[in-house]
DNA sequence: ATGGTTTTGACAATCATTATCAATAACAGC
DNA sequence: GCTGTTATTGATAATGATTGTCAAAACCAT
């Protein structure tokens, strides 16, 4: 049986605080900030408890480290994310969902999964970095 | 200035034979087995650069490894992915790139990019896993 | 409160990738 | 073709993220 512990926990409420994708490394460092003692380890095996509970989203960055996030939308969904400032909007793709349905089944794959993520610089970013 | 070496084209030429989207570990394993003595960070390198140049395209695997293809499509598009054999198809995707655009542009992001990729099992994989 | 079982965390191990740097090989100019 | 300059190579070390190990600590049903 699965039990309850601060450590599961204080991941779960760093990562709602976080508000966008964050890397286990960066949770860990975010958590230690916070005066938490907590093993790197731990939030290691929490954040993938997490991501295969569906409780957490994770994605790989464009420079292959597995990011997380506490997404409020329950089903299936996309994200445009913020590559400075880590900002996450959850978007709905109903047009990208039957586009990925349609392309694997014209192709004759089965068991199709998609990633879609859209990187680019929030509307704050992009009015700090000019 | 920059030098040709047959390193570099047995890089190439193994990527062309490769067929699917491929490790630098990968071809490096391909390559020796091939009889070249070609070194490890030689491919990571030659694989970077032909990156660089748009002559092969670079995408994460879903479990965070670079994988690399020499694709014939010369402008932006996306791929249908076998996970089992690495099977690819070039697809091009007007509506996802529409899309892509519209809800960057609907959230204030600037400097967009998208990662569209669908991973699944090719024909003769499916038939093969029953 | 107790005991069986799960979870933790310090640390080692792994794996992909990058950095080092002396030796090698391209190639421009003679 | 020979030569000197300089980019490139490759063995190896270094890095950085992630996972494995396992004794000690924490949970929780009883
Ligand atoms: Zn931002
Ligand atoms: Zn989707
Ligand atoms: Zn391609
Ligand atoms: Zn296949």
């Amino acid at each position: 049986m699965k039990r309850n512990t601060w450590q599961r926990e204080a991941v779960r409420e760093a990562l709602d605080t976080s508000g966008g994708f964050i890397s286990a490394q960066g949770l860990h460092s975010a958590l230690h900030a916070g005066g938490s003692p907590i093993g790197l380890a731990t939030v290691y095996r929490a954040l993938s408890d997490l991501a295969d509970q569906g409780e957490a989203d994770s994605l790989q960055s464009p420079d292959g480290e597995s990011l997380y996030r506490a997404c409020t939308t329950t089903g299936h969904h996309h994200h445009l994310i913020c590559r400075n400032c880590g900002l996450t909007v959850e978007i709905g793709a109903d047009e990208v969902e039957a586009w990925a349905k349609r392309v694997a089944g014209e192709h004759g794959f089965t068991e199709a999964a998609h990633v879609v993520d859209v990187f680019g610089l929030c509307a704050t970013c992009s009015a700090t970095a000019r």
